[in-house]
DNA sequence: ATTTAAGTTGCAAACGATTTGCAATTAAAC
DNA sequence: GTTTAATTGCAAATCGTTTGCAACTTAAAT
């Protein structure tokens, strides 16, 4: 029934990786990005840009420069974009070679998050793909309620 | 496999139906709601408010009268709000009684939209629910790929 | 038909997230 | 150390959306 490889029981990944992820595509190791990318290393669930600034040390980057990082981090494939429909986007680091494709569930009292392993199931992605002729069909998908602290 | 109750079957509403529920909820029917409406009432896909201004007899209304008319539809549980991930809302009229949960499948090339029958299945959501001890558990969820026209 | 009170509108201004221009700064290679 | 391309901070711009407010309607009460 699990159908995303995605693995949440991943080990974080070393800094050492990731930087040599950067180097590898000509981009320049800096005190924001490895500052940056050890607050997303740390973090198991999707980050506001500006949530990543509130956990730098305050001064040591600007976030216009969170801004950037996550936009160049997205393209190489390091960060996943998430949107739980607030508005504003949430980033989640990506292991070498996923794609990071998975889903949340979240509180919408107290906007607490769980990861999910389950995903939309592949025969029925299928089916809808050729019953309108669509090619290369993805979903985005997230699961709302309420969590057992707020169900007071 | 079908677990929406939503069909999109369904003939258009009456204007003269629509009107009513704004009556009843003490609403007043004025020319840009009456026009609105109009244009909902003849859209099968989710709209923004710019295309439905841009539909609007130019000078009929202000965009602003738009973004307050749909807040409102959308309080009364008259039209449904889509995110298609691209930082616009999107507005359809659902019908009486329903509550409006479907899903799209949407052109990343043309932005062309393709209305969803199927939906996620209960027994999954509902085992996610109970595994992590949620209670009202729904879902947003949307389709990505690339139309049958655009497949060059 | 006139009055009245609540609901609505347009317009300007405020907002919050994100992007952009640009000159000053810096990492990495030579 | 020099060179060069990449990066940064800061201010300003964008974009979708919301808000304040005075003028204006709708619909109900006289
Ligand atoms: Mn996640
Ligand atoms: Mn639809
Ligand atoms: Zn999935
Ligand atoms: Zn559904």
């Amino acid at each position: 029934m699990k159908t995303c490889a995605h693995k949440h029981t991943g080990k974080k990944q070393e800094l050492a990786s990731l930087t040599g992820r950067l180097r590898r595509e000509s981009r320049k190791i800096t005190g924001p990005r490895a500052a940056i990318l050890e607050i997303l290393r740390h973090y198991p669930h999707p980050l506001t840009n500006k949530e990543i600034f509130a956990e730098l040390p305050k001064g040591s980057c600007d976030l216009v420069t969170i801004y950037r990082a996550m936009q160049m981090l997205e393209k190489l494939g390091m960060v996943k974009r998430f949107d739980f429909g607030d508005g504003t986007a949430r980033f989640e680091l990506v292991g070498e070679g996923d794609d990071g494709h998975h889903h949340h569930l979240i509180c919408t009292r107290c906007a607490s998050v769980v990861e999910i392993e389950e995903c939309f199931p592949e025969e029925i992605e299928r089916r809808i793909a050729i019953a309108n002729g669509f090619t290369g069909v993805t979903h985005r998908l997230e699961f709302f309620g309420v969590c057992p602290d707020c169900r007071k």
